[in-house]
DNA sequence: TCAACTGCTCTTTTT
DNA sequence: GAGCAGTTGA
């Protein structure tokens, strides 16, 4: 037997060791998948003989593929040279860039983000189609566009299936966007996976030479794979189906990203032959830990079944935790945290995780940390590629890579102000429009737009020039660091941060630590990184720079990828973020009904199992301990709310649970009852003028309700006839949800469906 | 008339 | 943080 092999238990080996032929691993939260992927990968290497070129491995986040490639090399005692590990999307970018001719794209290809394709469709709204994008939000057209991708589904077959008002402008925006994309030679996210597919699809040549290529593909977390993925693996795997692919359906939580949970619950249907092994045991978390985990997931209907063991200790029982309210529940977690560290030597900062449903949550957490002085570290949030001030030089470096980046000219061409207001601007994409060229050489020649005087007829030509000038700067192979920093510096960005004050000296700080990462990828170009040659030379002939190289990289890592474990933080992140780590001590801050699980997934039974999957997967963190919070009253947005605990927390078996209260509940709620009995197991519901079923707020005598104003809730019944400031007059289709949160889907004779949160609406009656 | 500024709104989760 | 409405100042 390999050395690869050996300490593996026999369904681990079982899976490591096999050849050809679909597999399926579903493998239990700490049962040790990415040991089995990488011995198995290692396996095949050394002891099958498989050429590591032969291998292409998939994984949804650049965290997970670097280590894989870590792994491997360590076991290996060498690169896998010619192995291709990455994102789904990154290996999409790699194909795309040595075939994207074909499509009809250049290989330095831009990526727009989530934001630059939004404020794309609500240009495309507003002034291709003369809508208003209040009433046709361009976040859910994108959606919609996004979903449609993700399904596979391009423009002519949503146009032919676009029946309701809704769906045809959606298809109208989807032919534009699709168009605007093209023309300034850029993809978005979606595209990274639908345009690898329709690559492989249209050229058989193409398809050929990779399936011979790739005679073994591995894919990580399959559970969360989505249509286009699906098709993707299938087309590559396609004759010899040597497909491993490795997932745990209790672990799906990006059903709203459109993965799609029959991948993996179907996969002995759609390979034929198809071999499964379940890992089931947990290497993790203690007997107690796993055992809550159980029950949870036990309540979902959807799921291919497994019950984890372990051979641990029984451990500590879990600890549920009332606090009065978010800054309370945030002072009690860090005082917690200072008294383990106290009592435990092997304990360190890095030890303790809070994890929560929505970023909203840490501000609170992060204030108490701070008081407390105790070192922590937020994963997600703003990232890094999010702040303001990188958008800003990374939106100039677009456009020095890309003159057609029009989405980065608009960021930018008053950023910082130089007189160019929005008159201007709009003058100025007529007369681009109309000359059928992008905005960047139309600002070259200002002087002759009809309209665009003073300031701005003197300010669009010097701006167009100090970028053509960095343009043959980074073409005349000056570094790229370089290039930023002269672009930090002539563009006035440094001295309007420096203006800022010290909120600004810290925005500084980022972009220099911007430039250090361009500096970093320069000097691997320079020093000829194989990894960076190798995939330079998969692009064949074509000349990439490393300026394109950079923004690729910018626009593909996730904030989880700079996740550094070794730092001595505690680590603060949502849940979904926290998929694949593990630690000794874990909180779940916020368990209360209406945040976790959401208030918004009421509506789908199927939604609802997903959020307690997500539990799940937040339970399975924890090694040694796991602690569940709860706040009374809690803010969402500008108001504060009276809190349940969530119902989540009534499949804890009550043996595995101990019950604590803050100082803060003890002194303002002495002698009431503790609050899950009375909140939890008996629930009342009762009857609301909506006429719907909602839990009352917790009820307490001397304590301050600030209920909504229920009293203003128009009273809705299915049927009804509504008026609604943007959306017009429709029919109550749909009542769901419960107190603040009720929403209703309501046909609208103009747009079609939609569904609105009652509290927010504005709904009048018809008449009105 | 245009640019700049101020104050208001909303923000589930993310490759 | 981004969009938008309303206000101020040139």
């Amino acid at each position: 037997m390999s050395s690869y092999l050996s300490g593996l238990n026999p369904p681990q080996r079982e899976a490591a060791e096999h050849f050809e032929g679909p597999l399926l691993v579903l493998a239990g939260a700490g049962s040790g998948k990415t040991r089995v992927l990488t011995s198995r990968i290692a396996h095949l290497i050394d002891e099958y003989g498989v050429d590591p070129s032969a291998i292409l491995s998939l994984t949804f986040t650049n965290k997970a593929a670097g280590e894989m490639r870590e792994r491997v090399r360590t076991l290996l005692g060498r690169d896998p040279g010619g192995m291709w590990i990455g994102t789904f999307h990154a290996i999409g970018v790699r194909m795309l860039r040595r075939d994207a001719t074909r499509a009809g794209w250049t290989p330095g290809f831009l990526i727009y983000d989530a934001d630059e394709s939004e404020s794309l469709i609500r240009r495309i709204i507003r002034d291709q189609l003369a809508l208003d994008p209040k009433r046709w939000t361009p976040r859910v057209v994108r959606g919609a566009i996004s979903s449609a991708k993700n399904e596979l589904v391009g423009v002519q077959e949503y146009t032919e299936h676009a029946l309701d008002p809704f769906t045809r402008t959606v298809a109208q925006v989807y032919e534009r966007y699709q168009r605007a994309l093209r023309d300034a030679n850029a993809f978005d996210f979606d595209d990274l996976l639908v345009k690898p597919v329709e690559l492989l699809r249209a050229h058989p040549d193409v398809l050929r030479r990779y399936r011979e290529r790739f005679q073994f593909v591995l894919v990580d977390e399959y559970q969360d794979t989505n249509h286009a993925q699906y098709v993707f693996i299938k087309l590559l795997a396609g004759e010899h189906s040597n497909l491993f692919v490795v997932g745990d359906d209790d672990q799906s939580i990006y059903g709203w990203r459109g993965a799609d949970l029959r991948n993996i619950l179907d996969f002995e249907k759609d390979f034929a032959a198809a071999r499964l092994v379940r890992l089931e045991e947990n290497y993790r978390s203690t007997k107690r830990i796993l055992e809550a985990a159980n029950r949870v997931i036990a309540e979902n209907t959807r799921r291919k079944g497994k019950t984890l063991h372990t051979a641990n200790d029984a451990g500590e029982r879990l600890t549920l935790v009332e606090a009065a309210d978010e800054a309370d529940e945030a002072t009690w977690i860090v005082g917690e945290i200072r008294a383990r560290l106290a009592n435990d030597a092997a304990l360190g900062a890095r030890s303790f995780v809070i994890l929560y449903r929505t970023n909203a949550q840490s501000r609170a957490l992060e204030e108490a940390l701070r008081r407390e002085a105790l070192p922590y570290r937020i994963v997600g949030g703003t990232r890094f590629y999010e702040r303001r001030e990188v958008k800003d030089v990374l939106a100039y470096l677009r456009l020095v890579a890309n003159p057609a980046a029009d989405e980065a000219f608009l960021r930018i061409v008053n950023v910082p102000r130089r007189g160019i207001g929005d008159a201007s601007v709009a003058r100025l994409a007529e007369w681009a429009t109309q000359q059928g060229g992008p905005l960047l050489p139309a600002a070259v020649r200002a002087a002759e737009i009809p309209g665009i005087r003073g300031g701005a007829e003197r300010a669009l030509p010097v701006l167009a020039e100090m970028i053509e000038k960095h343009a043959a700067l980074a073409g005349h192979g000056v570094a790229l660091d370089e290039v930023l920093r002269q672009l930090v510096r002539e563009t006035g960005i440094a001295q309007m941060l420096r203006d800022e004050g010290p909120d600004g000296e810290e925005r500084l700080a980022n972009l220099e630590e911007l430039v250090a990462g361009a500096a970093d990828l320069q000097a691997r170009v320079d020093a000829g990184d194989p990894e960076l040659l190798a995939e330079l030379e998969e692009v064949g002939g074509t000349e990439l720079r490393a300026i394109d190289l950079f923004l690729a990289h910018v626009a593909l890592v996730a904030d989880i990828d700079q996740h550094d474990p070794g730092a001595d933080a505690v680590s603060l992140m949502t849940l979904h973020n926290a998929k694949g780590l593990e630690f000794p001590m874990v909180f779940l801050a916020g368990m209360e009904e209406g945040l976790f699980p959401l208030s918004r997934a009421y509506d789908e039974p199927e939604q609802l199992e997903e959020e307690r999957r997500l539990f799940y997967v937040g339970i399975t963190r924890a090694e040694q301990k796991l602690y569940l919070t709860t706040a009374r009253r809690r803010r969402r947005g500008a108001e504060w709310l009276d809190a349940v605990p969530s119902s989540f927390i009534e499949s804890v078996p009550g043996e595995l649970l101990e019950t604590r209260q803050t100082p803060r509940v003890q002194d303002r709620f002495s002698g009431s009852r503790p609050w899950r009995s009375a909140a939890i197991s008996s629930q009342p519901r009762r009857r609301t003028r909506l006429g719907l079923e909602a839990a009352p707020p917790p009820v307490d005598p001397g304590y301050q309700v600030d209920y909504a104003d229920s009293q203003d809730a128009p009273r809705l019944i299915k049927g009804a006839r509504v008026r609604h400031p943007q959306f017009g007059v429709g029919t109550v289709a749909e009542l769901s949800g419960a107190g603040v949160d009720v929403r209703a889907t309501i046909e609208f004779d103009e747009v079609g469906l939609k569904k609105v949160v009652v509290r927010y609406a504005n709904l009048q009656s018809e008449w009105e």
